[in-house]
DNA sequence: TTGACACATTCCGATATCGGCATATATTGA
DNA sequence: TCAATATATGCCGATATCGGAATGTGTCAA
């Protein structure tokens, strides 16, 4: 047996940096992918490859006009983080809520003395 | 030159399935390793390795009590993602902002037809 | 049809990562 | 001090991943 992540899902997809740049990159809109190669000073095959990756999981699309292919951005595909994330808000805020008992506690405990 | 991802950030730390798991179970509150042994079926090693992970970014904390180790939630050290996360919520938001304005077009032309 | 351009794919070597197993370390209790 | 318990660490093999270089594929323009 060996490791079992894989390149299968957005986790993994955004855990590599360049393909974040590339996200990155792309929220300014619809580009080539020759014009992602110059902006983050990569080579092309570089970028055609963590293109797929994020294809794959959903988090861009393309289309082909001519002989160029536009890369967009489908940041909805984000929402499996977005849902992780979540649960662990309530977790910051659940201690958030005990430090203010306790704060408030110490509070009434200075008042009656 | 080779892979240049790490297991240095919380984008990696969290690529992992079982370290994701682990991070869930102690929402839950504090617990000892064999805890997280018991409930996510783990091997021993395994769970150690992955705390340690975990703890070289700062998403747990560890306090000894005996000999026991009682791994702790930091939810606040997920900032990093949140904050990258927020980016593609208003690029998503724009997104709906043009959906809207162009259905409101479309709506304005079937007026005046 | 041919050449140039834009991009995708394949093959490769280097390395990181995972899990299993064995073992080290530390703490407790007898 | 010694055995038992709880956890961490080291070593290993299998495999996944990354980047580079070369090459394949498709499209346009002359």
């Amino acid at each position: 047996m060996a490791r079992s992540s894989t390149t299968a899902d957005v986790f993994n997809a955004i855990a590599e940096a360049r393909r974040r740049d590339i996200l990155d990159t792309l929220i300014a809109g619809e580009k080539p992918v020759g014009a992602i190669v110059t902006d983050l000073s990569l080579s092309q095959p570089q970028v055609s490859k963590h293109l797929r990756v994020l294809s794959e999981v959903g988090l861009v699309t393309s289309r082909a006009e001519g002989r160029r292919r536009l890369y967009r951005l489908e940041p909805t595909h984000l929402q499996p983080l977005q849902d992780w994330l979540t649960k662990y808000e309530q977790a910051w805020n659940e201690r958030l809520d005990r430090m203010d008992d306790y704060l408030q506690e110490l509070q009434r405990e200075g008042e009656t003395q």
